[in-house]
DNA sequence: CGATCACGC
DNA sequence: ACGGCGTGATCG
């Protein structure tokens, strides 16, 4: 059987018999005339082949571009066909989609040397950049070496990878070639280059997967958004003044200034869904610019933002950047390096530069939502737009601080640090030292191992000096070193909620209007995360600085009671755990059960064993769990270290033997991360936890743990951002105000809030008005006027309880008993102690 | 830029 | 080999 004339020259169409009947080829060898290659002649090596044709791609009658495969030899391909087109089939390649060139031009048996790749490898170059292929496969370590110019890589380490080709410069390719999508730019391209294992040698499977892998499988993004009219759109201000608006349909894509915005209005007005990227900080742009905004925009049930599709399709990718996605999914070239500069005032970008900026990141966000909208489940696209469009209007109503009281935390956090520095220095002189100071390790090893004579439990790894973490200090049991623990604690509390906190305040006469922001999938876990302020992390006393925005009105925290617990209970199926917390006194029955004697709350035992039931539920293993009871929860079982290792494992033990569910739950978690090496959460987030090696991989046991967790910590996460929008609909719904008037109002009160007088004191809306001011992971924040504490409670707890908006999506949530712990008080916070 | 520290759930 | 998930300040 001959499946390619090797000479190289032209050929026609031919039939191929394999095993009995008659296929179709896959590849058609033709001379690449035009090439490059083929005018450069080789002074190196004096190895290369014999024939003018030796050197000429194969490249099959109307080429696709899809692929072209690189291996080491013309040499190898009749060694290479029928396994090659056996993996190619199989991979979805058709005949025209492949075309080959190699990695050095010899006919030798021989296996190149470096030397001999090196000097082919101008000639893989100029194939490369004349063929334009989309995708570079390189089969075998020969062509790895030959493409990465170095010849100390392992296909295994290479493989999976996006590869760089030295030397191998952009080509230019004009949007017709590239998307379906009407992209109206010339682009400068370079091919993706990854490589697989060399099919003789090794198992076929892995070159199908890394054929079939997204990069290359995937041709340019098919138009897969919504079947309605679907409108990618960015907005470029300053301050409170509108300057450009980027908006891209299926066939345009174009930039106007705000003063001619109006033109845009056509194509907004026929659209149905709306995408960007950070999309609904850009809606509000439009409400305030006076355009349409239709309210399914605004509550986020038809909105496509690039950001979450890209994060929800895969929550290990490193960067959720559009520029950077759009580079590595279609290959444009940079757009937005020109008015980076100007991203503190986008008024001084020169208008031109501005636009272009504007009207690309308007197009990528369509392209890039298109390319991953159509892998995902519909049903959690609209959820997680929907929490996410919610929590964007908490931010907007934000929170209002007592400036006097946060200005007395903040100076006695600072005070009492600066007389701790002055005490640590007073001590340092003492001993003789000139200098210190408390944040230099090198002069706290001087301090305490040379001077004050401690001896160190710890060295450093890298450099072999004398510990000083925290561990290695408290251990040294001196009241030096304790005074320093509580200098660092001071000091690290105050750069961030004190003097840290205060860039995020915006002072309105004795108040402060704070902006709480939340990245809606902050975590792979499907948690929300916050920053800039982290509100997220405050400890108790801090969070008393929020106080309600009306005059006598509170603060409402409202908690779900050990959410996380329920739900393991719940998954794990176990009855009696499920009691405890749903019916039960919670970590109070678990601890008699455990302990077998009566126990009261906020006791060593309980505080025991809250902290094993929370250890087991992550996987923490015994000795971590006896440590931690040790030395930061001071619970110890003997007096003896080892004994109270041996009691912390017994009791874990004991717990795990009570409630057998959730071994189960572990050890199922444990086999479908091992079989799929990919964990879905009730609503259908993924995980992906890659285990090549099986349990022998490295971190194998840290995966299982993330698997263990990953169901318990989503599903709490769901339920709370459904409660988030339940909670918002029913307090709108009792008080009688829609959603866009709720929101015209957010935004008006911003907007006063942000351009007001600091002497100022703060405007009110003229009806009292219930606002979520934030979310912490299971708990709502709720800003209440004095008319409406009594009401609104009672609705929020039953709304908690219901969030009809999580059951009715994936009704199976309704068997997953909530309770809700509410507490009212003057300030956040405040009603816990 | 990674490690270490602080805080939260 | 590893309790899960975060943000932010600071240092070497």
């Amino acid at each position: 059987m001959q499946l390619l004339n090797t000479s190289g020259e032209g050929l026609g169409r031919l039939k191929l018999r394999g095993k009995g009947k008659v296929t179709e080829q896959w590849l058609l060898a033709e001379p690449l005339e035009a090439a490059g290659a083929s005018r450069i002649a080789c002074k190196e090596c004096g190895l290369c082949g014999n024939g003018v044709g030796y050197e000429k791609p194969l490249v099959p009658e109307n080429w696709t571009k899809r692929l072209l495969l690189i291996i080491e030899g013309r040499r190898w391909l009749d060694e290479y066909k029928v396994s090659l087109r056996r993996v190619l089939d199989k991979a979805g390649y058709s005949g025209s989609d492949v075309a080959v060139y190699f990695a050095t031009r010899s006919s030798s048996h021989i296996e190149a040397t470096m030397r001999q790749l090196r000097a082919c490898r101008p000639f893989l170059l100029a194939v490369i950049e004349e063929l334009k292929p989309r995708s570079v496969l390189l089969l075998g370590d020969k062509a790895l070496h030959s493409v990465l110019n170095k010849g100390n890589i392992s296909v295994t380490r290479a493989r999976g990878r996006l590869l760089e080709m030295p030397g191998l410069p952009g080509y230019l390719q004009t949007v017709s070639d590239c998307s379906k999508l009407g992209n109206p730019l010339l682009l400068e391209s370079i091919p993706h280059i990854y490589c697989s294992y060399d099919p003789l040698q090794s198992n076929e499977g892995f070159v199908q997967t890394d054929l079939q892998r997204n990069w290359v499988k995937t041709d340019w993004p098919a138009d897969e958004l919504p079947k309605d009219k679907t409108v990618g759109f960015d907005t470029e201000y300053y301050g409170t003044e509108f300057l450009t608006l980027g908006i891209a349909d299926e066939v345009h894509a174009k930039a106007l200034e705000g003063f001619e915005v109006g033109k845009a209005l056509p194509i907004l007005q026929s659209a149905t869904w709306l995408v960007g990227h950070s999309v609904f900080e850009d809606i509000a742009w439009l409400r305030r610019a006076g355009m349409v905004v239709r309210r399914e925009w605004i509550d986020g049930s038809k909105v496509l933002d690039s950001l979450l599709l890209a994060r929800m399709d895969d929550e290990n990718q490193q960067e959720y950047k559009l520029e950077t996605a759009l580079l590595n999914c279609i290959f444009t070239n940079p757009w937005k390096d020109k008015t980076e500069n100007y991203l503190a005032d986008m008024r001084g970008c020169p208008p031109v530069l501005r636009m272009e900026r504007c009207r690309l990141d308007a197009w990528a966000a369509r392209v890039l939502a298109a390319k991953t909208y159509y892998k995902l489940d519909s049903k959690l696209v609209n959820f997680t737009h929907r929490i996410a469009a919610a929590l964007y209007r908490v931010s907007l109503a934000g929170a209002f601080v007592d400036l006097e009281k946060h200005f007395l935390i903040s100076s006695e956090l600072k005070k009492k640090t600066l007389a701790l520095e002055d005490q640590l220095r007073e001590a340092a002189i003492q001993v003789g030292m000139t200098e210190f100071t408390p944040t230099n390790d090198g002069h706290l090893r001087e301090l305490f191992y040379e001077r004050l004579g401690c001896k160190p439990s710890k060295w450093t790894g890298k450099k072999d000096l004398p510990a000083v973490d925290q561990i290695t200090l408290k251990l040294l049991n001196h009241p030096t070193a304790n005074l320093l623990l509580e200098f660092n604690h001071l000091d690290k509390l105050n750069s961030v909620q004190g003097e840290g906190l205060s860039k995020f305040i915006l002072p309105l006469g004795s108040l402060g209007y704070v902006q709480f922001r939340h990245n809606p999938l902050g975590a792979r876990t499907g948690r929300r995360s916050s920053s800039e302020p982290n509100s997220q992390n405050w400890p108790g006393p801090m969070r008393q600085i929020i106080r309600s925005r009306w005059p006598g009105g509170s603060i409402g925290d409202f908690d779900y009671k050990s959410l996380e617990p329920v739900i393991i209970a719940w998954d794990a199926q176990d009855e009696k755990l499920m009691n405890a917390f749903s019916k039960g006194r919670g970590y109070l029955d678990v601890a008699e059960e455990v302990l077998g004697i009566t126990v009261k709350k906020g006791t060593k035992p309980y505080v025991a064993v809250k902290s094993i039931v929370n250890g087991v539920h992550y996987n923490m293993q015994t000795k971590k769990m006896a440590d931690d009871l040790w030395r930061r929860l001071n619970v110890h079982f003997s007096e003896d270290f080892k004994e109270h290792v041996k009691e912390t494992g017994r009791l874990r033990g004991v717990y795990l033997e009570k409630y057998p569910g959730l071994r189960v739950y572990m050890a199922r978690q444990e086999e479908r991360v091992l079989k799929y090496n990919l964990i879905h959460s009730v609503t259908g987030r993924t995980r992906r936890l890659p285990l090549p090696e099986g349990r022998h991989t490295t971190g194998f046991g840290h995966a299982v743990n993330q698997a263990i967790n990953f169901r318990v910590q989503s599903l709490a996460s769901d339920i709370t951002g459904s409660a988030v929008i339940d909670v918002e609909a029913a307090i709108l719904a009792d008080l009688g105000i829609s959603l866009e008037e709720y929101y015209d109002l957010l935004l008006e009160l911003q907007r006063k809030y942000l351009t007001a007088d600091p002497l100022s004191s703060i405007i009110l809306p003229t009806i009292p008005i219930t606002f979520i001011i934030n979310e912490v992971h299971d708990d709502l924040v709720i800003d209440f006027h004095p008319d409406l504490v009594k009401k609104h409670t009672e609705l929020i707890v039953e709304t908690m309880r219901a969030v009809p908006t999580i059951r009715k999506l994936w009704p199976i949530t309704k068997e997953i008993p909530l309770r809700v712990d509410p507490s009212i008080s003057p300030f956040w916070g405040e009603g816990k102690e």
